[in-house]
DNA sequence: TTGAAAGCGCTACCAA
DNA sequence: TTGGTAGCGCTTTCAA
């Protein structure tokens, strides 16, 4: 429907052939005309109100200029920074963005990959549930589109398949354990969204465990909550969290189920970091905003978001396919987090204060 | 690149016409093959992963089935919410996302646009900063893309020429001003995001003010702040926020503004609601996680979002182009607004000068 | 420096 | 029910 007048209408208009507006507009320097046609051509264009049609071109060209981006969601700032990063990037180099987002949902992450196919992206930036069991990837692997897994952890599916931008989670989950072991704490419990759902959360799960394991401790106990939902209520309840046979330290696989389940310790009247102590991990902006402020572990998630786009697009190039990137992650100083609260934890009625 | 199986290969590989493999592939009930010949070019669709090309496809059909959608920023969940609405009713339809952020910067808009314009999408979906300054807006009318606006107020640039899918935002201000009236503030102040930035801003600013009028309190201060760097400390200062001539109740254009306010206030040690009172816009779900939870004017986000997309398809389908769409608003309670501080605020001893 | 013409993959019209 | 075929708008040889 967009302006119908097409590249034969310009050349009609300025007195030439189609293929001399052809050569003048896509003029890399070489197909040069003569700056009188020059003039002529582009008055044309712009009485006209030209505008070429990128069908018509990508399917002489055999490219869209559309890169795919296909994401769990746009509710946690992590993915709309990653968003953000992509799309600057991939503005800058003139290609635009596809995008999907998937809610979590395998079957919508498979949808939103066919669809990418068939409008024949040039590439595609992707951050699926379980790279191992998604079919998708395949797909675009026998599509020979060039690809990218955000945040996504390397394993057997993706090894060789695929590159991925990503932080080192299990090393995340160490880093999480040895702040709290530093502190004091001996009991702890993590708390995940599905694990299905999230194969970085297995992974910070497994260095967490591992940490914990390597000093000495017991392994932590472990809860599972709704994404969407975050019902943490009943993950507090069965954890035993504000009891005396609670964990004093909770890790928290994201920083919005962090601040969730923050929620529900201020409702509890467990106060925090005095009887517990929270960490996430993101790093999202409005964890500094809280009260307490949260500690948690953040990641570049613009920063990501560039370099993924960075590397399909170089990829595209032909140059050689980098390999997987993994980018440093770092603490985040927060007020929820504190030495472990000393023994006797008040077994019922309690206006204790925190004694170092 | 992708899968340069074409139709005719499939048509080879069955031993049928293209024109036969057309016509099954796109069978709308009508053009019938036979079972038999259906089998045969079903399985060679099968045997050569064959995906018709969309570039070919809208070349004849003058259709790509994408839809544009341009949005400020997907740092606000609002933003977030729409873009997932538009995806959810889109993706139902058929119809894919081309999409954009401009980071409220007016030349990124044009981009945009431009992008949308050259990949001929069949509509466009925007929330734009000023949609009287918006030249892009032209652009489409132009080439008559059918679009619409969310969030955007109707104006003399925008009426009769593309629909809104938006709430009431002067009356959003007056339902503010009335809450807090009627919890006996007397002198409010309002912070907001750029009103340059923000036609819904300006347009709650003014419903806010004549609400005030109206009750005979005078016209309320009001300060801008960046909207990204939010740096409202100075904002608190100029209104002198906190002492005994400042105002009793802060109106915040929206809730993450709210929330750095809150948090500034914390570190004040003013209280929230004891000294002065908070309340945002839009009603994003963190606010409720807050401590005190954030008292908020809720838009319907992601049901906008739906119905923006219902709108523009309606539209591309030739149906009676749907006016402007005005969807209620709501009061969200929140333990951030209370009845007004009674006389001389107790609390930091204030050695700020009393201004105007 | 310019133009003529051959398709890119597809749909739809018209014949058979 | 099927097939032949004419373009859709564009880029790109190949000649002039």
């Amino acid at each position: 429907m967009a302006g119908s007048t097409t590249i034969k209408d310009v050349a009609q208009h300025a007195g030439v052939s189609v293929a001399t507006v052809s050569r003048l507009l896509n003029g890399k320097g070489k197909g040069r005309v003569s700056t009188e046609v020059a003039a002529k051509v582009h008055a044309a264009v712009e009485a006209l109100g030209y505008r070429p049609s990128a069908a018509g071109r990508s399917l002489k060209t055999r490219q869209t200029r559309n890169i795919g981006i296909l994401i769990p969601s746009l509710s946690n700032p992590v993915f709309a920074e990653i968003f953000a990063g992509v799309n600057d990037h991939a503005r800058r180099e003139g290609y635009t963005l596809l995008a999907t987002v998937s809610e979590y949902d395998r079957e919508l992450e498979l949808d939103g990959i066919q669809t990418f196919l068939n409008h024949q992206v040039d590439a595609a930036i992707l951050t699926v549930t379980n790279p191992s069991q998604c079919e998708g990837l395949a797909l675009l692997k026998a599509a020979k589109v060039p690809s990218v897994l955000v945040f996504n952890q390397e394993n057997d599916a993706t090894r060789d398949a695929m590159p991925l931008v990503t932080v080192d989670n299990e090393q995340v989950g160490r880093d999480v354990a040895k702040k709290l072991i530093a502190l004091g704490h001996k009991s702890m419990a993590m708390i995940a969204g599905h694990f299905s759902a999230s194969d970085r959360s297995r992974a910070r799960r497994m260095g967490f465990e591992r940490a914990l394991t390597e000093a000495g401790l017991p392994n932590p106990r472990v809860c599972e909550v709704d994404f969407v939902s975050a019902e943490v209520a009943s993950a507090l309840d069965s954890l035993n969290v504000g009891s005396a046979t609670g964990p004093t330290a909770l890790f928290c696989s994201n920083d919005l189920l962090a601040i969730a389940v923050m929620k529900e310790l201020r409702r509890r009247s467990v106060r925090v970091p005095g009887d517990v102590s929270v960490i996430g991990v993101d790093g999202i902006a409005i964890g500094s905003l809280m009260s307490p402020t949260l500690a948690s572990i953040t990641q570049p998630s613009r920063e990501m978001g560039e370099k993924a786009a960075a590397l399909v697009l170089s990829q595209l190039k032909g140059e050689a396919c980098a390999a997987t990137q993994l980018l440093a992650h770092d603490y985040q100083e927060g007020e929820s987090v504190g030495p472990a609260a000393t023994k006797s934890p008040p077994s019922s009625s309690d206006p204790l204060q925190p004694k170092a």
